[in-house]
DNA sequence: AGGACGCCCTGTTCGC
DNA sequence: TGCGAACAGGGCGTCC
């Protein structure tokens, strides 16, 4: 599930359980899940060695990465893929076969990075800095002030979905958050970049901030959003909250959009 | 730089 | 009911 306002729950999550305990022990159950660290291949016993004894310290959220400060000063980081979630919890007996990443604290707790699909990771870097270059990851969309998402966007020519979407341009939309934005803001997902002007730019970046924003308040799950809100309805059959025609699927950038043909303009350069 | 693909892995849902 | 295909809110690499 994770965009943004997911990766932000889990930061919440994270810090009302998981911070200033030692950890005792650490157990993988799928080498896939294991990232890198510092860039080099990251292997579960070295995840172990490196955890053992450290403590978490405060989360920080960049994108739709969740990062943490060991004891020694080093940075865990976590990515959530397509599936991914965090569990604390204590009795053995909830255990998931899909808790890929077990940290169990001194206290017995367990910590499980819960990734049934596989496609999150886990990475231990010198620093979040170094990290972030490292994966060449944007600045986070919610930090970016009007300033910087006007110049980034103004920069950018290609389709507008997909541009927001691209994690090296700016971090922490993805595929239905995205689609929200854009139907707030009226716009075609195939829209050219180059197409907006400043005012459909400072549009587009209210409907950002607006849209994650209320996301996060939901605890990120989209059905909570308003019912004029297009998440809500993002299925197929379903009709335009605003206008009633049906809406339309269709892959931009590999990914499936939803939108509404009548209401959202495909602006030309 | 931008866009189209294919691919990664696995669980769930849909269609026959 | 059973089985395989298609799909899923992630990202990466390659080719043009």
């Amino acid at each position: 599930m994770p965009e943004l306002p997911n990766a932000e729950t889990y930061k919440r999550y994270f810090d009302a359980t998981s911070l200033y305990q030692p950890i005792r022990e650490v157990d993988v159950n799928h080498d896939y899940v294991l990232g890198s660290e510092d860039g080099d291949e990251l292997s579960a016993d070295a995840l172990a060695d490196a955890l053992h004894g450290q403590e978490f310290s405060t989360g920080r959220r960049h994108g739709k990465y969740l990062l943490s400060t060991l004891s020694d000063g080093r940075s865990f980081i976590m990515h959530f893929g397509m599936s991914g979630s965090l569990n604390y919890f204590k009795s053995d007996d909830d255990i998931s076969k899909f808790d890929r990443v077990l940290i169990t604290f001194n206290n017995g707790y367990h910590l499980a990075f819960h990734c049934p699909r596989v496609l999150g990771n886990v990475y231990l870097f010198d620093n979040d800095e170094a990290f972030l270059t490292h994966k060449n990851i944007g600045p986070d969309v919610l930090r970016l002030g009007w300033e910087g998402f006007n110049e980034i966007l103004a920069a950018r020519r290609g389709m507008i979905k997909p541009t927001l979407m691209d994690q090296h341009i700016m971090a922490g939309i993805g595929n239905i958050y995205s689609d929200e934005i854009l139907f707030q803001t009226r716009l075609h997902p195939e829209t050219p970049a180059n197409a907006l002007d400043e005012a459909k730019r400072r549009e587009l970046f209210n409907a950002t901030q607006r849209v994650l924003n209320a996301a996060i308040d939901c605890d990120a799950n989209p059905k909570k959003l308003p019912n004029d809100y297009l998440l809500p309805h993002r299925i197929d059959d379903e009709v335009c909250p605003s206008c009633g025609e049906p809406l339309t699927s269709k892959e931009v950038g590999g990914r499936t959009a939803y939108f509404c043909e009548r209401e959202q303009e495909r602006l030309e350069p």
